[in-house]
DNA sequence: GAAAACATGTAAAAAGTTACATGATTTT
DNA sequence: AAAATCATGTAACTTTTTACATGTTTTC
């Protein structure tokens, strides 16, 4: 039940649409969650009916148009209980390192290099941007908990990237003169 | 779709049972994929009447006994087209990252810290027993591809392993004078 | 006023999780 | 023969993904 949280603190953070939310999840919450627009429309819903957060009273109920939304005091506590909520460590789920497994069974091909070099580039460009985030964050860092504690997730993204930037280029040089070839 | 592929993969390295196939998904394909029994033996069941793997003749058809299965030639076929797909990287999933930046608004405390300790603790458990397995493989390494492709696989589990006890060390070192007192 | 961008939503399908049920085999 | 373990499975639920639908505001 992570997604509900994620919105919370979302909101805590500052009060938004659907659509600002779903951006920021691209953003900043996305180092360590991504949800759709849908996901995150359905769970505000959920969250109104449950009164943790509600419509602030400026917006219209029309479809179609804005609807800010902002946490209630029950919300704050839910978020309050949830940090204390102790979890096994998740086990990672990746695709592509199943895919990379299967060609040692079916056989490595130049496109599957080709494959790895493409994620490669899209982790760097990651890396890239995670990295002007944190020289922009460096400006304005207060010094506050808030602050620090954003400061560690964002380099927590960047490590991860690095994670991937690095595996990657060792996975590229062992198998690049092995493909295409057999 | 991963999971039935990564059933797939699993059989071709080696014909095996429901449960059996719920132990490796614990250790070598678990680095980067996870799956309880309930799913396996629901997927198997799927790939069986999809006629891509089959049940071993040996065994007999009644409950509670250990039936093996082997992939069929449309299995293999379809493996190998599954390799060619591309796909964008994964946005990783992690509650405790989201904790960590719920802590930020609602405020540290020492049992998070705490928290933070025990990943680190389990996060060196499972790399210590990563390297223990890389020990071993290198044993009976023969040089195949296939070798070579688990062994970057495995390389990648250890990566991500080193980047979760690094990471988790930055942030224990950053957090632990804050917590309990504000 | 047409097009583009903004914004919210519904519905259905797929994937994953949790709880429970049951039979077979081995050990004590 | 009881208990533990091995082994397979069902059912209900939750979460995530994909495809589609529709209204509003801004820009050209």
């Amino acid at each position: 039940m992570s997604l509900p949280h994620a919105i919370l603190t979302a909101l805590l953070e500052k009060p938004s649409s659907g659509l600002e939310l779903t951006r920021r999840f691209d953003r900043s919450i996305g180092y360590f969650w991504s949800a759709t627009h849908q996901q995150i429309y359905r769970e505000l819903g959920k969250l109104e009916k449950s009164e943790l957060i509600r419509v602030l009273p400026a917006a219209s109920p029309t479809r179609g148009q804005r609807k800010e939304y902002e946490v209630l005091a029950a919300g704050r506590d839910e978020l309050e209980r949830w940090v204390t909520e102790r979890e096994e460590p998740r086990s990672p789920r990746d695709p592509l390192m199943l895919r990379l497994r299967a060609t040692g069974v079916v056989g490595l091909d130049a496109d599957f290099v080709a494959e790895l070099r493409r994620h490669r580039r899209l982790h760097s460009e990651r890396l890239d941007q995670y990295r002007e985030f944190q020289r922009r964050d460096a400006a304005r860092d207060q010094g506050s908990e808030r602050d620090r504690v954003q400061g560690l997730v964002l380099q927590g993204g960047i490590d991860l990237e690095l994670f991937w930037v690095n595996w990657l280029d060792r996975a590229i040089a062992e198998l690049e003169d092995t493909g295409g070839h057999e």
